[in-house]
DNA sequence: AAATGTCGCAACCGCCCCTGG
DNA sequence: CCCAGGGGCGGTTGCGACATT
């Protein structure tokens, strides 16, 4: 049993989007949300597949999209967040705000890898790439729970929902690479709290239900204050408001976390 | 100036997961 | 519990822009 086609090829347009397709599908969504992507296509009158019209809105026409290069300070967190989730491109594109998943993972194959290869790193393994792979836990998220890693910081969070710590260790590699082999610790949600709280290396930062819904940043967004800013946090500790791995759902789903 | 090579990005494809019936 | 539909994601491709010869 075969699965239906998502659209009916035969009449959809494919290639590049013309100026009066994004026009149409802007003024679509505008009016009426995103709503079934299915039938957006007809509705809006677009000879397009349902699943493009998507692919346009989220990577090219959403108005809160941050265009332009990527600053140094971006280039360090999506080097860090892939070591922890690997080619996890949405979860990843999550903690950087007005960016997403295609425009990361274009930016990983054309500039990053090419940066760590410079740097003598593996791209893949985030190891370096004269180390002997003989050291798999190396290479692995360690979801071991640590006592230490907990920091003085969960002390005076006891409200804490879902906790995640982010733990530098020293090992060999490490100190060749110290942002490297972050260690990763989490604990279920509870539903007591009104935001959820996250903890970094270097921070804690609590989260308004606003960003939850993943609109950090927005208007309407209490911990971020709405300042587009946006919070780069996992390494420089801010309060920012960072939903770091996948919290706008109040659940960490653990797959999501695997390396590949 | 033309030809060729390389790079970067937008878009597509196909698979997987989630959800509702 | 099973199945189908819909949405989302990661990998890949195609093409235009730019650089080099």
């Amino acid at each position: 049993m075969g699965r239906s086609p998502c659209c009916e090829k035969a009449h959809t347009n494919k290639g590049a989007w013309t100026k009066e397709e994004d026009d149409r599908l802007i003024s679509y969504i505008r009016a009426h949300g995103e709503g079934c992507w299915r039938s957006l296509p007809k509705a809006a009158g677009l000879l397009r597949c349902g699943k493009s019209c998507r692919l346009r809105w989220i990577n090219y026409l959403r108005p809160d999209l941050k265009r332009g290069n990527f600053t140094e300070e971006e280039d360090e967190l999506i080097i860090k967040l892939h070591s922890l989730l690997g080619n996890k491109w949405s979860l990843i594109a999550g903690r950087l705000p007005g960016r997403t998943d295609n425009e990361i993972k274009n930016y990983w194959n054309t500039h990053i890898r090419r940066k760590l290869i410079n740097r003598g790193i593996d791209p893949a393994t985030h190891r370096p790439i004269n180390e002997p792979s003989t050291s798999e836990a190396a290479a692995t998220i360690s979801f071991a729970s640590s006592i230490a890693a907990a920091s003085k910081e969960e002390k005076n969070n006891n409200n804490n929902n879902a906790v995640f710590v982010v733990k530098e260790e020293k090992n060999p590699i490490q100190e060749k690479c110290p942002d490297l082999n972050l260690e990763l610790r989490i604990s279920p949600p509870s539903t007591s709290s009104s935001s959820e709280t996250l903890k970094t290396g270097g921070g804690m930062m609590s989260l308004c239900f606003t960003c939850r819904l993943g609109l950090q940043s927005s208007k309407e967004c209490s911990c971020c204050g709405g300042t587009g800013s946006g919070g780069i946090g996992i390494s420089t500790g801010s309060k920012s408001g960072y939903d770091f791995l996948g919290l706008k759902t109040g659940v960490l789903d653990y797959r999501s976390l695997e390396m590949k």
